[in-house]
DNA sequence: GAGTGGTCTAGACCACTCA
DNA sequence: GAGTGGTCTAGACCACTCC
């Protein structure tokens, strides 16, 4: 006999349940910890750990002294993996391919640093790369490199292994903004992805920093057939 | 002063800077709770909660017996806040402003039958209705909603407020999906859009169940100046 | 001031897994 | 069998907010 206790699983998951069945309405103020607790002959941590998880699903709200309300306008979230193009590609079941179309130092365009909050003109690695899926393009990869924050970026050889793959393992990241897009293939990415030039193309942008310092750029264009699911 | 006193997010922000500053390389094992406890003067279970917010952001591995190690590929996921519309528009200090399209119970095309595990041939509701920002169009919606989930809505008015602020109150769901992809505007939505038939744009489909029943499937177009961020 | 949630502690037992 | 994390308890104090 197992999970008869009363565990912080079995309080969210019956306070989630009262909540989707509409026992508790959207703006009830529930029951507080000590009560619940009593209810369900746990300690308040318990019960605690359980609203706490709740809150952050955003189906509660929860304010001292105010007490615990069902969420009127749930603010629900979801999680989606950020996604390592190798094991994304050899999940669905496909062979990887990897091919550097280009790297080198160069002075990054305005646009570039702009968004990086660097020096107009500054020095970046700039590397251009093609992700395959069964031989077919699957990602066109074009990223710029901060120097000051990787400099052995400078001598890393990304013929074989991505960029990606390759800062993974020489510099963490603390933080990181995630932006995605429907743009028109330039003449260059249509090429690349043997797509027509101006068809739709999904773009994905990631930009990376250690603490304050702009790491990277990465500007990720997918053919239009690409999807991104994500469950809750 | 505050916060001086061994709290879990003092434990967690510290352990996370050493792993930031490869003070502890990836596949590292680190000291157990116990040792990491004496280490900062703190309760053992403060110690797990840190340790387990770490864990939960994929930074951190453990196993029983095993210990707690640095992962060696962060499985690190971001989150986005699922939208409401209505506030993702306000909340850019534009106004916001709804257009009911059309409404009414169809037989539903047998794509829409099979996404959401119906019988072909089912009939839906389906609700057709813009949304826009400043006057100009923000998303076109499409949406399909299952009648013996959600009966009521049948008798619902959407002429003033849209189908998803609708649900929200009378329809929780316990699962949701979420698929975006980047497509060319079919000649229906380049009209409503103020765009050009197959100019690109941003799609993102939303599919919500109560326990294993389909309540809707949204199609919700977005014009490709639309941006996705999230910040991890 | 008082009531609620937020967090910490010290101790305990359990579950899993490696040796 | 033993070591590690996972969870629970009972009690405590604090922080915030409403009155």
């Amino acid at each position: 006999m197992t999970g008869e206790r009363a565990s912080f699983r079995t309080i969210r998951d019956e306070l989630s349940r009262r909540i989707a069945e509409r026992v508790w309405l959207p703006g009830t103020l529930i029951p507080g910890e000590e009560t619940l607790a009593e209810e369900f002959g746990a300690a308040r941590a318990t019960v605690n750990r359980a609203l706490q998880e709740l809150a952050r699903a955003g189906i509660l709200e929860r304010r001292r002294r105010a007490g615990t309300r069902v969420a009127l306008h749930p603010v629900r979230e979801a999680r989606f993996i950020i996604p390592r193009i190798r094991q994304e590609i050899e999940g669905r079941g496909s062979d990887y391919q990897y091919r550097l179309l280009s790297c080198e130092e160069a002075k990054a365009p305005e646009v570039i640093c702009a968004r990086l909050s660097l020096q107009p003109g500054s020095r970046l690695l700039h590397v251009r790369c093609l992700h395959l899926a069964d031989r077919v393009p699957y990602q066109f990869e074009d990223r710029w490199i901060n120097p000051k924050v990787v400099p052995d970026a400078l001598q890393a050889d990304f013929s074989q292994v991505g960029p990606n793959e390759w800062l993974v393992g020489h510099a963490p990241f603390s933080t990181a903004e995630f932006t995605f897009m429907a743009a028109a293939a330039s003449a260059e990415e249509a090429g690349l992805l043997q797509i027509r030039e101006g068809d739709p193309v999904f773009v994905g942008e990631r930009i990376t920093w250690m603490r304050a310092d702009p790491i990277t750029l990465a500007h990720l264009v997918h053919p239009s057939s690409h999807r991104m699911v994500t469950q809750l």
